[in-house]
RNA sequence: GGCCCGUUCGUCUAAGGGCUAGGACACCACCCUUUCACGGUGGUGAUACGGGUUCGAAUCCCGUACGGGCUACCA
């Protein structure tokens, strides 16, 4: 029996949520629907150093905003709780340990300060970047080079370690990704990732392959910036719970800003939003500019986010949600990376007003212009147009 | 530097061996319109380069160039 689609969106809550993540909840809530599957949306909260308060809620509140709604989260509830990886802690070490006991993994000492020297030792102009790696681990303090005494002395005295995966030798690792077909790595360029941190806490590798096996995930998609490790989590597949249950994947290309890899900063520095909704950094109360409140429908928003990168195979661009959902297929998904052109994503906005009910806009274009100083807005004017060239659905001025 | 991914109009893209390389955004011109919108017609504009394979290549292979990503006890 083939195994039950479920999907699932993993993001961290380290602030507002850009393009580039609200289109892989798209692809992933598409997928999940067309094949009758499930989204879950899992909080990827291993990193308590980056914790910023209401990055989650904000998150939640975005995929309403959307019409992307998960079956199963922390504030959806399903079976495969919790949802918040940091409640899921204690879970991880014995994977961890399970890994040592195979051979597959080792104790690392090394502290800060080791790791920035022997950085610094090996670093030239040929490799600026060394890696912990099969050719230095022996140099390093761990499970490998100590004798077991020394380390089991060091276990007991309560000494800060870290959990690495011992990538192994000249393999050749390969697997076939739903969007660019078969990519090969070799297991020597590969380094010793952490997988468990000193604070007890897994780092994205482990978390990810733990929690999609125990959330019965068949599919895993994610941007491409992920492709690099993906031998790491194949071998952590393969070592825990077998390659056979490792999910399909899918890297999705990248969406581009005028120079690189889309981000926040491009938005204020070339005047267009980014995220998804307005956005305020609790610590520097820096906001960053929301397509919602910008003047975005959720249906055109949804709509221009699923062209950027995927496309039907024929001449249509204006599509319904439910138009998405029957006619979306990974294999149509591009592999190249996609540059934001805000001039389209606004023409996409444009369409679906025109479609849109004279009524409907009303709330809408009322909040457009109360933010822009206007008050005591009559309602049959409103509709009437009279308040046309007062403000504007883009308020770029 | 190493590894990985990618490369069709300025931008998003179609065409998965056989066409004058199609559409959309933007831009330009014209038309419609009292204004603002809307709408209509037309136009400029692309297969990175070099080798193969083939009767035939944007499509397949190799190389080069260029672009991007990764290279943290961040995701």
């Amino acid at each position: 029996m083939e195994k039950k689609v479920r999907v699932r969106f993993a993001p961290s809550p380290t602030g507002g949520l850009h393009l580039g993540g609200v289109r892989t909840v798209l692809y992933n809530y598409l997928f999940a629907r067309k094949h009758g599957g499930d989204f879950i949306v899992r909080i990827e909260d291993t990193d308590q150093g980056r914790y910023v308060p209401g990055a989650e809620e904000y998150i939640f509140d975005t995929l309403r905003w959307c019409g992307l709604e998960p079956d199963e989260s922390v504030q959806h509830g399903g079976a495969f709780g919790p949802y918040r990886q940091s409640e899921r802690k204690e879970s991880y070490r014995q994977y961890a340990e399970q890994l040592i006991n195979d051979g597959h993994a080792y104790y690392a000492f090394d502290t800060p300060e080791e790791l920035e020297k022997m950085r610094q030792d090996h670093r030239t102009n040929e490799n600026p970047s060394p890696q912990y790696d099969h050719t230095i681990r022996m140099t390093m303090r761990n499970s490998l080079s100590l004798t077991a005494e020394e380390t089991k002395q060091l276990l007991e005295a309560g000494t800060r370690h870290v959990i690495r995966i011992k990538m192994p030798v000249n393999e050749t690792i390969r697997f076939t990704d739903m969007i660019r077909g078969e990519v090969v790595f070799e297991s020597n360029t590969v380094d010793d990732k952490v997988l468990l941190k000193a604070d007890g806490m897994p780092t994205y590798h482990l978390a990810v392959v733990v929690d999609d096996h125990l959330m019965q995930i068949s599919h895993a998609f994610r941007g491409e910036e992920w492709l690099p490790s993906a031998p790491v989590h194949i071998h952590l597949w393969k070592y825990l719970f077998g390659l056979d249950q490792m999910p399909q994947w899918a890297h999705f290309p990248l969406i581009l800003g005028p120079s690189g890899k889309l981000s926040k900063r491009d938005g204020a520095k070339y005047g267009f939003p980014v995220f998804a909704m307005n956005w305020t950094d609790p610590k520097t109360g820096e906001l960053t500019e929301g397509f919602k409140e910008k003047g975005f429908l959720p249906e055109a928003f949804i709509n221009l986010l699923a062209l950027l990168g995927w496309n039907d195979g024929t001449e249509q661009e204006i599509f319904l949600k439910e138009e998405l959902i029957e006619k979306f297929s990974m294999d149509r998904v591009h592999s190249a990376g996609a540059k934001f052109d805000y001039e389209k994503a606004r023409w996409f906005n444009h369409e679906w007003i025109k479609k849109s009910a004279v009524g409907s806009l009303e709330s809408g274009v009322r909040t457009l212009l109360e933010a822009s100083g206007l008050n005591n807005i009559d309602s049959a004017k409103l509709q009437a147009g009279d308040y046309i060239g007062k403000g504007s659905l883009y308020t770029d001025s």
